[in-house]
DNA sequence: CGTACCCTCACCATTTCTGGGGAGTAGAAA
DNA sequence: TTTCTACTCCCCAGAAATGGTGAGGGTACG
């Protein structure tokens, strides 16, 4: 049961247990430990991969966790579409349930035991990777408020290192070192994706068109892409403009 | 001076005095006293827009400051360039300093008192913002190592609770509630940035060619784009698609 | 001192994109 | 029930982007 006197409870031994895991199994055994210091019911996290892939650890049920795949709720649980647009944690209260959908979805998982509450971390890295770390708990609004402004931070903390942690045993995520680009080519794809046509861009950076388009074309082939569209959106999520 | 010893400081009162600040000039003051507290050369927050705009706050000297600005290092400065490709909290010796602008670039920052030493938390957020946390100083690599060691999970937190707080007082560049697409116009922005031609995803998409138009032009229109590479761009720097 | 990469400029033919119209269905919201 | 939004389809002509090929001068590095 979770205490509303929230006495603060040691968060060092969690992150050095969580730090010293070594495989995707030990992170399973890692969320069902902070969930048990926590006396909370469930302790998750949730990647969402750039291609739309997910990964999930955590102590839902197998039946939630497949229903939730197979029905493809990523693109309807208000929890990630809400903290997909925020900046900072987010508790559940706080997320828009209005529409139809979001109310299905919130009746079906309080009835695969996930928790009328919960409280979540949104973590962002480049090229649009995104992952969530999330509490759910079942038991009224205050108790709840007190213990997420108890464990707030800790919560942030935690959710930083399980996702260093999950980032560690899954290399693929972490993105290649890419070709970089020459400055003419950046300023041709800056000014690309800032909306100006090609004779635009020619103009600001006073050269002539035929220029232009080497290097646009240069860019192109660095970065394996078909088409300008492709190449400026291959630019950004590499981190190479910044616009 | 930094001692190697590294005692754990407590971390509560900065925390609590970041969160009881009121305007930018408090926060000002907070980076001086955080700056103060751990005993180190620099304490910097660095905002960068998705408009390329930037926000800068902290204790580097203003003669930098304003050559920063004035240079327009946003785009040379390897600190940003290479956070914005990683997830995690980074020293600066891990950085990508091989290139020659970056090595005056280096050169000229210490010149201006910046230290020999860095570390910085990325900060992300939806429609591709981004912010930095820095710490630095002068020292030698073991000294700082140890440092950041001991204090990595105090700046995380701090640079959370900072960027809180900068975010708070700057509701501008909390993001407007940029119209949202529909599913078919996510698609089609989707497919195009992935490099198709409107053909190509007019026929993944299993519709006509012409139907697909009208998607990205309502998109077009909606992000208020001039080009359909503009608004694939500003769709990805707004979180609506993901590639 | 050669190699390699970057910056600059040009033409031609073809493909692709864009902007201007108009029109019907279905489902959800008001 | 009406209204609104999303989704689907169509034509045409002009504007823009692309692909292929070629060429010269500059700087950097071994």
């Amino acid at each position: 049961m979770l205490s509303v006197t929230t006495a603060r409870q040691p968060l060092e031994p969690i992150l050095e247990d969580l730090e010293k895991a070594e495989g995707l199994a030990a992170l399973q055994a890692a969320s069902e430990q902070i969930r048990d210091h926590y006396r909370v019911d469930h302790v998750v996290y949730h990647w969402v991969d750039s291609a739309g892939d997910q990964y999930g650890c955590g102590t839902y049920s197998d039946t939630w966790r497949d229903r939730y795949l197979e029905q493809n709720y990523l693109r309807v649980d208000p929890v990630i579409l809400g903290c997909f647009q925020r900046f900072h944690p987010v508790d559940w209260k706080r997320l828009d349930w209005s529409s139809k959908a979001a109310r299905a979805f919130q009746a079906e998982a309080i009835e695969h035991g996930v928790g009328n509450q919960g409280f979540s971390v949104p973590i962002r890295g480049p090229n649009g990777q995104f992952a969530l770390f999330t509490v759910s708990h079942s038991c009224d609004d205050d108790t709840w408020a007190g213990w997420t402004d108890a464990h707030r931070r800790d919560l942030i903390l935690i959710a930083h290192t399980f996702n260093e942690k999950a980032l560690e045993f899954e290399p693929d995520r972490t993105p290649e070192q890419s070709q970089s680009l020459s400055p003419r080519e950046v300023d041709a794809m800056t000014f690309l994706a800032m909306g100006y046509s090609r004779a635009q861009v020619a103009d600001t950076l006073a050269i002539s068109e035929h220029t232009l388009r080497v290097y646009i074309e240069s860019a192109r082939f660095k970065l394996g892409a078909m088409n300008t569209t492709h190449a400026v959106a291959r630019a950004m999520s590499r981190g190479l403009i910044v616009v």
